[in-house]
Formats: structure tokens, sequence, C-alpha cells
DNA sequence: ATAAACTCCGTACCCAGGTACAGAGTCAAG
DNA sequence: CTTGACTCTGTACCTGGGTACGGAGTTTAT
């Protein structure tokens, strides 16, 4: 094994990011938050960190755009791999968060198509409809 | 018309945030945006606000329920009953951008749902297989 | 051996949409 | 005429998810 696969094992906070597709600024952020364990610091040189860790951070950015905030992954990781029914829970609560958050968009949407067809209907009125009935 | 009467109509900042069911603070705030108009101080007293200004409020926070943001908001006051047009333009881009939206959220439903299932599959794995694919 | 590039550390700042609070002035009721 | 409730003003703080920066130290390439 030659020290350049050792390398890509041990990797500087610049190339974790870097492989992580994040800013290196936001690994650290990770870290500050207890999102993302923090090497010990070597009494020479810069911290190494393991590949693990670039999997890791893909797994927050996939959670994320799965629309768990930073503090719901946190949980998740912390329940880690021992308590899947709990896990399954949690993914479950979600989705039911998200369903009402897709009906609220979609009574916004119905309102406000209610609002431009109003604004259709009177063409060249002297005060917006639109605007009217949301004064109104 | 009574003293009572016109009182009504030239409200302390306290009955306005109550006629519009808001936090005082937050009428502040509006005004230091720029998004509600602070009257003149009096040389005695307090300032007076019209009650058209509670139905502004109002319809602020409408216009909030319907996906707006204050800059956008503060653009539709500008427009003002003018630009019916304009106004029309700018409610049908915000009904696409909330279509965008909810498809997007569909779209983690999805995906969770996808999840969830295999979640299912396996019922007492050593590893959450939840976690296990958003790790993969 | 030196310069560019990187890391480390602490802290400050960004966005939106407010909320909180201190200290002073003012108003209204009893 | 005093007490309690309200207003005014300025400033600081909050949440979430980062981003930016300054002044070290370290490493790597030439």
């Amino acid at each position: 094994m030659s020290k350049l696969d050792m390398d890509q094992n041990e990797l500087t906070i610049g190339r974790l990011a870097e492989f992580a597709n994040v800013n290196v600024e936001t690994v650290r952020y990770y870290q500050r938050i207890g999102l993302v364990d923090e090497p010990e610091k070597p009494e020479q040189g810069f911290r190494k960190y393991p590949n693990s860790t670039v999997k890791q951070i893909k797994f927050i950015k996939r959670a994320q755009q799965l629309g768990f905030n930073l503090q719901e992954i946190t949980d998740l990781l912390e329940l880690g791999d021992s308590h899947c029914h709990d896990v399954r829970i949690r993914a479950e609560l979600k989705r039911d968060k998200i369903s009402k958050q897709i009906k609220d968009l979609q009574d916004m949407q119905t309102a406000l198509t209610n609002l431009i067809d109003t604004c259709h209907t009177g063409k060249t009125e002297p005060k917006c409809p639109l605007v009217e009935s949301l004064f109104a």
C-alpha cells in the first residue's frame, strides 16, 4: 500500500470537503454543532479525516434533500443502526409533515388561482381587483 | 361625531396591533423596513394611526399566507392600484413557484415512502436498511 | 529555501422575520 | 396626584444553515 493510498483514507479537511461536495467551512460548522466528529489534532501537522466522514456528510446532504433539518439528522445519526423501528417512525412522521405542507401549498395555489381569475374578469378597472380582494 | 368615534379612526400603535392581530413590535418592524408608513410624531403625545393601516397589515398577513415574502409584498403595495396587469403577472409567477415547490415535496414524499418500504421488508436486520440506503 | 497553498482558531457576519428589553416620556383612571 | 399602562427609541438578540475573515502555523512544490 503506497503512501498515496494512505492519503486517500486520511484526508485533510480540504480534501474531505472536496470529496463530499461541500465547503470547508460547512464541515467545520457540522463539527461545531456536533453533527460530525472532529478528529484529535495531532502533535504535528493537520487533522486527518477517515473516508467514512465523506459518506457521513453525503448522508447528511441526502437527508436534507428529503426535508430533514440538521437537528433531525443529528437525531437519526444518534439512533444509528440499532433502532430501526424508531428510524422508520421518524421517516413516517416526516412524510406526514410533508403531506401537510403539500396540502397547504395546494390551498395557496387555489387561492391564488381564484384571485388571478378575478383579475381576468375586470379588464380595465380603475383599481386592481386582485389587490382589492386581498384588502377585503 | 363623538370623540370616541374619532379615537377609533385614530389608533395608538397598541390598538392598531390589537385590531390587526399582530405584535406591536411587528408593526414597528414593518415601519423599519418601509412596508408600513409611520405617521409623523406629534409635538404632544403619541403617534396616531388611521384605520386603513389595520387593513394594510391584514393585507400583508394574507399575502404572506399566499407565500409572498415581505419584499414581494412591498413590491405589490408599491405597484398599488395602477398596474393591475403587473400584479396579475406576479401572482401567476408566485403560483408557478408554488407549483414547483409542490412538485419537489412530492418527490421527497415518494423517496421517503420508498425508504419506508425498504425498512418494512427487513424485519429484524442488524442494521437499519433505511439508514443504510441513505448511506449508500 | 522560499513562496503558494493549505489548516487552525476564534469570532463576526449574512438572510428573513421578527422578538426582547432598558430607560425615558406620556396618558388616563381613581 | 399618583400609579399603572402604554408609547418611544435604540439596540441587541433569536433561529437555521451556513459564509467570511484575520492572523497565525504548516505543508508542499519548485
